[in-house]
DNA sequence: GCCGAGGAATGATTTTTGTCAATATTGGAA
DNA sequence: TTCCAATATTGACAAAAATCATTCCTCGGC
């Protein structure tokens, strides 16, 4: 990863070259204005990571950059954070207000202005990939339809619909009458056994299609869907989506590319599931649902985690203890997390 | 399956009767002709199963009808029998290079008559189920080309290749340059572990493609390929196929169906190996394994067998002895022959 | 704060599978 | 034919995982 970019807006040269020389120690790259004007300008040309803002400046205040750069997309999303001498009550409100991200009293400790930076960055970043993710995911499939005048609909018309955690999307004998697209939340794809047990194929976060197998196949649904959290998915009509295929060359070279792909993982899910231990795809998915989640705390039901490794829920609970025993992750509250990802990789068999 | 059409070519009255009575007797739908010529009009207006033709007969003879008609594609590949009087060597031998399949000498016993015929009967059926795989195969995608003068290459050019048993056709980390198309044998596609186990991911017979997933994905193989018996495949170039694909939607959308169906098929066995024993996986790759070959009789590695259920050599056979001492299959010589599938089929859990 | 339900964690035990070693069988090659 | 190398089979044992029973938490509602 690249290092982030900062850019320091404060007029006291003193505090500035301070926090200069401590970022860059801490390995961020620093760019900084000595007033709000300069500072709005070097935000809007080179949109930086993460901004750090005094209060009181000469010419345009703090409140007056926020201002500014929060009603430019393009600066929007910065996490602002803002630098303040006094810890007045109604200062931090007003900048809370305008959509500060934080607030740091001067004069601050390296350590807590660090911490902040970190949260913030952390913060943005999560939702960033998110929006990535979705923007991706859409656009490279839908927007496609672009200069199809009759296919536009399928991105205008999309009926979305919310699920609670646990409700069902569709189940194994339905007929598809969609294309789903997850707009948030977390959705299971799953098959269930002749003996009711059920192992879950997919687990679909943001930006995921599902249901186009099915779909494309014209028979009955094959598996189930179900929301793992609260979800809100898109319903792309069965029809349209067809249509598209028909009409859009690079949609349906896209379309193969996307089915690939899905083979490759699944067979390689074969692979480890006929050969690797449940310890080893008990890690597996612990960090499969960490990616999915960009994040490295994962809240999920023991039952669903037992129903991603294919295995009994006991058995996967014992080598989540061991896990803990071994210090590769922590588990508070039923929700697990990684503290040593590398660890947990690359275990052995 | 509808009854076997047989043509009875001979001039002797009584023995013809007898014939019809016989083969009508156990099924099969019986059509006569008095003497050669007859017999030759008979069988190119309307092609039967299986030929019983007299050798000694007025105006054209047998070695003559068997001439004619090996000489016309419409009846070229239909069994041949001589029936014949005397054992006489050189009969014998002129019959059978001219093409024909069997001789029956007069008097004949009914129950060798009926094993004459339904060997060879069997025989070719898995020829044609073979030869229809491979047209079908072949035609649905490639003969899509046709009308693109600059894509018939794709039909005309194509090279093809000869692979012995064990031998490689492409290993994991080469780069695709061909899609590979199988003319006939069996080929295994498989991964391999990082201990190095392998998984067979499918076996290929006459008419399957492989090898295209990892084409469109443009990407080095995460797979292998070896042949499990004497196989011949067609080196489709990577460029003409990619090439079709474009120029041809019926192709591509071919081709997203098929990819549909591997990725069903890759989760259903993914369901199986999460959750059913190793006895019943075993059982159904046998079952799988005797569809693939259109027999009952099954010749594979016990190596290979545990690479498809995906579990130790020594538990496959300890399964398969299971099975023998239940009755369900019998093995001799190495190879399992099924006895019972239906029990097979329906294993507990 | 108390309670109850759903979920998580342990324990004891059985069943299933894998592993390693020894023995038997078989299809070819000389 | 005889023998060899590759396969197949069996046995004994160890390891992994499933099952069933029980206990422990924790969170939300009162």
């Amino acid at each position: 990863m690249d290092k982030k970019q900062i850019l320091v807006i404060e007029d006291n040269m003193e505090v500035r070259e301070n926090l200069e020389e401590i970022l860059e120690l801490y390995g961020y790259a620093v760019e900084s204005a000595e007033d709000g004007t300069v500072g709005v300008e070097k935000a809007l040309s080179n949109p930086p990571d993460l901004i750090l803002c005094d209060v009181m400046m000469p010419k345009l205040d703090g409140f007056g950059v926020l201002n500014i750069l929060s009603k430019k997309s393009k600066t929007a999303d910065i996490p602002f954070i803002f630098l303040t001498a006094k810890a007045e009550k109604s200062d931090f409100r007003r900048g809370m207000n305008l959509g500060a991200d934080d607030y740091i009293t001067k004069p601050f400790y390296k350590d807590e202005l660090l911490a902040v930076l970190e949260t913030r960055l952390k913060k943005s970043d999560r939702i960033k990939k998110r929006f990535d993710r979705t923007e991706q995911g859409l656009t490279a499939f839908i927007n496609e339809a672009k200069g199809y005048e009759e296919l536009q609909k399928l991105s205008l018309e999309r009926k979305t619909k919310r699920f609670k955690r646990r409700e069902t999307l569709f189940e194994e004998g339905d007929y598809p009458r969609y294309l789903y697209f997850v707009n948030y939340g977390k959705v299971k794809v799953f098959k269930t056994n002749d003996d009711g047990k059920e192992y879950i194929i997919n687990v679909c976060r943001e930006g995921d299609f599902f249901g186009h197998v099915d779909l494309i196949k014209d028979s009955r649904y094959t598996e189930s869907a179900a929301a793992l959290e609260e979800s809100e998915v898109s319903l792309i009509p069965k029809d349209d989506f067809l249509a598209l295929l028909n009409a859009n060359r690079d949609v349906a070279s896209q379309l193969i590319k996307m089915l690939a792909d899905n083979i490759t993982e699944k067979e390689e899910q074969l692979l480890n599931l006929a050969y690797n231990s449940v310890r080893k795809r008990v890690a597996d998915a612990v960090i499969l649902l960490s990616k999915k989640t960009d994040s490295p705390e994962i809240n999920i039901l023991r039952d669903d985690l037992a129903r991603i490794v294919g295995t009994a829920k006991e058995s996967v609970i014992r080598m989540l203890t061991e896990f803990k025993e071994d210090g590769y992750i922590e588990i508070k509250d039923g929700t697990i997390k990684i503290k040593n990802e590398e660890k947990l990789r690359n275990l052995p068999g």
